[in-house]
DNA sequence: CGAATATCAGGGTTACTGAGATTA
DNA sequence: CTAATCTCAGTAGCCCTGATATTC
């Protein structure tokens, strides 16, 4: 295999970009078998953890456009592992529900999910990912309220 | 702003994908005023690096995929950057040669992606973005050769 | 009135696949 | 015949923009 130049390997930009690339394509395949995407995935969580919502604010949660959240949960209403409907107190929204099939899915989702990242992490040790997390975690909070 | 679930933001692969997408965007800016993508800059860098080369090395090089290169050299010829012309040795091959002008917008780019580089690593010390870069290197080189 | 929500149509970048033609 | 190279056409996933209708 040739090099890859300098000029790439030592920017902190291009690493993430490889490895987010590398974690995207070892996640995808976990989600493809089970017919799902990232996208699905992040609503699914969201939903789990905060209950029902409406579109906009699973938008927010899940650093969405609103224009996916609404083809995700057309999907995911499409599968059952949701239900859409109206919100009787504001009627601009709709309150997306998880279903118990959802509940399922998301477990078959976190269970596959979580083979990859042993996957990824692979050549570290339990200091290092903690070590990683950590400085992955401050930048990530440092850019999330920009 | 509402709050991302626990499940994504304990993940690395998540906080990967976020940062990198932030970097991206980054970059982009920068290379968007002077007519380049992402694609560009790691070509003119091998080629800068490792001088002329057949377009499939610069695919393996740069991680990118053998028709992505045909489109990207074929925007940076029309840009007068790169010339192409038929291997005399080995008919079934380009080869790729940065030109002056090429060699000038490397710099530009190189300069406009230090700019976002230290953006990006803004709330991180200097010893923190080596520890990070160190991290991130051997996570690389391990799914590197695959 | 302005602001928020949901929807639709579409674009941009990166990554990839399948096929064909040419040449080693 | 096999393998490598280049090219073209097209797909998928994620991210984003603009416009519209509805409701607060």
């Amino acid at each position: 295999m040739e090099k890859t130049p300098a000029r790439l390997t030592t920017k902190p930009s291009w690493l993430l970009n490889q490895l987010a690339v590398h974690a995207h394509r070892l996640a995808s395949d976990g989600f493809g078998e089970l017919g799902a995407r990232g996208y699905h995935y992040r609503i699914l969580a969201a939903l789990d953890e905060f209950g029902v919502a409406s579109q906009a604010e699973l938008g927010r949660r899940c650093n969405m456009d609103r224009s996916d959240v609404v083809a995700a949960i057309n999907e995911l209403a499409g599968q059952g592992f949701v239900e859409r409907t109206p919100d009787p107190e504001d009627r601009r929204r709709n309150l997306v529900t998880l279903t118990k099939a959802g509940d399922r899915q998301l477990r078959r989702l976190d269970r596959a999910l979580d083979r990859t990242q042993d996957h990824l992490l692979e050549p570290l040790s339990a200091e290092d990912r903690q070590d990683l997390t950590r400085l992955l975690t401050r930048l990530f909070l440092h850019h999330q309220r920009g």
